[in-house]
DNA sequence: TGATATTTGTGCGTATGTATC
DNA sequence: AGATACATACGCACAAATATC
């Protein structure tokens, strides 16, 4: 065991707290300074020890916050009939939202195109994160068309559920028509709300949904964390 | 095109919101605890990104009302007939003035030279702020002959307009004879008058208006905001 | 007018990220 | 590997100005 490094050493140990229990999922380890001590190393040598731990995808640091244990990957399934809280239900996790835009504007030429929309009409701009058992999993952002459900804008503030809000706007059912899908590096803003670092790979998607007559009704959009999800077709 | 930092982030992404129209000239932000919410991130962020943009003149900030989207410079014609709301009025704003200071008293050297007058002759004393909808421009100070004008302290209690108050009078018409223009850096008062900062740069001017017969009647001292304000000469 | 809530301004302390010596 | 310094970011608390009823 000579040839240990320190941090090496104390990379381990850490793992060790981990896995026995000692630090469990999503807990908040020391801090870096306290390691210092206990240790009694320097705050280099600490780092180097976390580092490789959050490379490994098993520890996320946050700016400002701490260092914490990072939860296994979640996956995510691609039916044409997509929930996300039925979703990740079925994954074991507790679903929750957490809007941060809602209002009424007009269309890009992007979002008419998708919506069959002439350029300038007006839609519903829904945005927010999506979380499973409080850990931040994708942001979402849909347009509606404003014309077709005026009252959606006010259902979507009560309901907290898409599909709950849709339904009282009239519309029965809705499926996944189609979806693009690309890896994109987290904007600082992006990686903040799903406390990931700026650069880190986010899973793109772009996705209509249509109603029974393949009227699209939804445009959206939704970036991944590409460390806690998995997407999956079947 | 994200910037390295958070902070430089959403200063660009509220900059995009304006550039786009979403957040219009004049109009109210979200705020900060909206921005908050919607970014993500500690006020103290949120804060750093705003001060970058009010920096630049882009946004202004009011205390206990929210922040805004500046103005960009108010072009104020010069001509040798200058009216204050008029002038307003052209450039697409509401004019109105605050009143500060409304007296009778003794002419300094200064001003007894410019109107022409004996060394203590009474003047009247009229001072205040003008506003562009509800934007502070100026701070204005000028002073007339009491001797000429005795009822003229009364008129401008009521009129709210030098001209109209001139003509009450029986002052017909007036013209600006000659204009000196400085540079000047706002003292803490002016600076709290025109909701700038102390140091701000404004625009100093002395100008001297005279009746038909070249006989001056008016004295005055304006300050305009260098931020707000472009004179223009034509 | 006055009481209350909202919003911005400010300060202090702490934590991580990065660079240099 | 150690020591130091600075930048970025978070958290909390309170003051000051404004808005609202």
């Amino acid at each position: 065991m000579s040839s240990a490094t320190l941090w090496k050493t104390i990379s381990d140990t850490i793992l060790e707290d981990i896995a026995s229990g000692h630090f469990s999922e999503g807990s908040k380890l020391p801090t870096e300074a306290e390691l210092v001590r206990r240790f009694g190393v320097n705050r280099h040598t600490v780092r180097k020890s976390l580092a490789a731990l959050a490379d490994k995808g098993i520890l996320r640091s946050r700016r400002g916050s701490g260092v914490y244990v990072a939860h296994p990957p979640t996956v995510y399934n691609m039916s044409d009939r997509v929930r996300f809280s039925q979703n990740l239900a079925e994954a074991g996790r507790t679903p929750s939202r957490k809007v941060l835009n809602l209002l009424t504007r007009k269309a890009s030429r992007e979002e008419a195109a998708a919506l069959q929309l002439t350029p300038g009409a007006a839609v519903h701009h829904y945005e927010g994160i999506s979380f499973g058992d409080s850990e931040p999993i994708a942001l979402f952002q849909s347009v509606f068309c404003a014309n077709r459900f005026p009252q959606l804008a006010k259902a979507l503030e009560i309901q907290n559920s898409v599909t709950r809000a849709l339904k009282n706007c009239g519309l029965k059912d809705y499926t996944r028509a189609s979806t693009q899908i690309a890896a994109v590096a987290a904007t600082p803003v992006q990686a903040n709300h799903l406390l990931l670092k700026p650069g880190d790979p986010l899973i793109a998607t772009k996705s209509v949904n249509v109603d029974e007559h393949d009227i699209p009704v939804e445009y959206g959009r939704s970036h991944f964390s590409g460390a806690r999800v998995t997407l999956n077709y079947s």
